[in-house]
DNA sequence: CCGATATAGTATCAGATGAAACGATATTGC
DNA sequence: GCAATATCGTTTCATCTGATACTATATCGG
C-alpha cells in the first residue's frame, strides 16, 4: 500500500506553489496599479473582448459573479470601464474600457508578461509548455471542457 | 512584442486549475470528514511528524500561524490532537494524534490516495512526474528552498 | 399571449483569511 | 546577569470570499 505523505501529495503541492505564485503577483498588481488580482483580470479581459458582460467573464475566467460584479463597480467608480446597457438583455451591461482603461492596460500588459518570464522564464521552454498543458489536461478532467 | 492573452497566462492558468483541484478537494473532506482543508493538513503532518509544533508545521507547509493555531484548537477540541507542552520550549506545544486521531487518519489517508488517483491518475505517470518536478523548481525560483 | 421558470446582476450575510497587536517565554549582546 | 530583541502562539480586527436571497428582465411551454 502506497501511503500518504503530504509533502508528495499532489493536490496539495499544487495548491502550495499556487499560492506562492498568486502572492507575488498580487502583490505586484497592488503596488504599482492599486488593483485587485480580480479587477486585473477584469481589465485584461475587457481589453481582449470589447462588449463582453459579466456573465461572460464569469463562465471564461471561473470567477463567481458576485466577485466579478465588485470588480466591475470598483472599476466603474475609478474610471477604468464603461457599462452601456445591453442593447439585446436589459439585465446586461457590455463593458468597455475606457480611454483611461486603455491607457491603463497599456501599462499593465507589459509589466504582466515581464512578472510572468521572471518567474517562469527559467524554466526550459518545452517545461513550461508541458506545464500548461497539464494544467489544461487536469481541468479538462475535472469537467471544464475549454477554459 | 508578444500580447498578453489572460487565457495563455501562465500564473492565470496556475491558479485557475489550483482553485478547482481545491474545490474538489474541500467539498470531499468537509462532507466525509467534517475537516478543513487547514485541518485535513495537520492531521497529515502531525500524523508524519508525532510531536511537532505548530511553527515547524507553519514553515513546512507555508501556512499562516493563525490558520495553524485556529486549527489546531479545533483539533483539540474534537479531540483528535492532544498538545503536551514542549519540555524545551515552554512557549510552544508538542502536538500528536490521539488515538481517536489516529483512527481517523486511518480512514482518510487512503481515501486522500484515492481521491489524488481519480484527478491525476488520467494522467501519464511521466507526465505527473514532470509535473510535480516543475511544481517544485517554480518553488525554488520564488525562493522556497525545500518546502 | 401568459404563467412558470431561468438568467443577469446586486445586496446581504456568515465564514475564512491574514496583518497587526499582544502576553509569555527565549535568546542575544553587553 | 540583565536589558534589548526575537519567537511562539493567541486574539483582534479589517478584509475577502462565496452562498443565498432578491429584483428585474428573458425565455419557454402551452
Amino acid at each position: 500500500m502506497a501511503t500518504l505523505r503530504l509533502d508528495d501529495f499532489v493536490p496539495y503541492r499544487l495548491s502550495y506553489t499556487s499560492n506562492l505564485v498568486s502572492e507575488a503577483i498580487a502583490r505586484t498588481y497592488e503596488s504599482l496599479f492599486g488593483l485587485t488580482i480580480p479587477e486585473w483580470r477584469l481589465v485584461a479581459v475587457i481589453a481582449e473582448h470589447d462588449g463582453i458582460t459579466q456573465a461572460a467573464i464569469c463562465t471564461r475566467t471561473g470567477m463567481d459573479k458576485v466577485t466579478v460584479s465588485r470588480a466591475a463597480i470598483a472599476l466603474t467608480a475609478r474610471g477604468l470601464i464603461a457599462r452601456r446597457p445591453s442593447s439585446t438583455d436589459r439585465r446586461s451591461h457590455d463593458l468597455a474600457l475606457t480611454e483611461a482603461g486603455h491607457a491603463l492596460y497599456a501599462q499593465i500588459a507589459p509589466k504582466a508578461l515581464e512578472l510572468e518570464k521572471q518567474i517562469f522564464g527559467g524554466l526550459d521552454p518545452q517545461e513550461l509548455q508541458r506545464f500548461v498543458a497539464t494544467l489544461r489536461r487536469i481541468d479538462a478532467i475535472l469537467g471544464v471542457g475549454k477554459s
